[in-house]
DNA sequence: CCTTAATATGCCTTGACACGTATATACTCC
DNA sequence: GGAGTATATACGTGTCAAGGCATATTAAGG
């Protein structure tokens, strides 16, 4: 189970992630929200753990999951590679919709940049 | 193999999809590149390309593949949920870090703020 | 202490998928 | 149209990880 890549492609883990998002929560309380076996939890849990994702602190009885920002920047460092490119398609995407509204005579001057950072645009290959 | 996180789980894949940044790329030369055999190439491509990660024209005999952006966003969209969670701890980390500088005395002004989007910050729990 | 609750671990089975090797398909050029 | 090149597909095999189920561990509380 090298990467963080292959963590997170299993849905469970993912799932747990996202639970964990708002609180650190008990495996038993996990186990509830998800509705999975209890070893189940356990076994993914200690994934995670081992991968970075998570740590855990006792309490009595009960262990309080928690996430570690690490490896999720990771992720996000790696998808960085390919940000240049995508936002590359999105603003060819923003500049045709431009286009459209201009012939439409529709009145919305400011749409949201999208959320692609790396803005410095400008170097073509919109194919 | 459902979901764009198995998909990018394989390394072969993100190597292959990491070749394709720079430029479009035939099934040979990213055999040539990578150093794997071609059917193995073939079959990474396959996949990528059911997946939307990749699309492929062809030139003569050759197929030449390049990146397509939807499935790398969608990534992107799946870490957004974290990216709050996570910029608060390196919000901490540089609070950490301005209490050190000041203390030393040390004179650098600005740090680049990192690459964290949801700069909407305030929210405590640095536990 | 013994019981109950909370969590972890071990073992086994099963299925998915990556790989190698062989072969099929498609296109080019002479 | 036959040889050569580029790419795709088919099939058999091995590996590895997820899940189910049973059981071990640890703590709490009467």
């Amino acid at each position: 189970m090298e990467s963080v890549f292959e963590i997170i492609a299993e849905p469970n883990r993912r799932a747990i992630l996202s639970l964990l998002v708002s609180s650190q929560q008990s495996v038993g309380e996990i186990e509830r929200q998800l509705r999975m076996p209890q070893p189940t939890v356990s076994k993914h849990l200690r994934v995670l753990r081992e991968a970075g994702f998570v740590e855990s602190t006792v309490d009595a009885q009960r262990r309080l999951y928690r996430l570690k920002p690490e490896p999720f920047q990771e992720v996000d460092a790696w998808l960085d590679q390919f940000r240049r490119f995508w936002s590359d398609h999105v603003d060819a995407l923003e500049r045709l919709l431009d286009r459209m509204e201009e012939s439409t005579a529709t009145k919305r001057k400011t749409r949201k940049r999208g959320r692609g950072p790396n803005r410095e645009r400008d170097q073509g290959e919109t194919k």
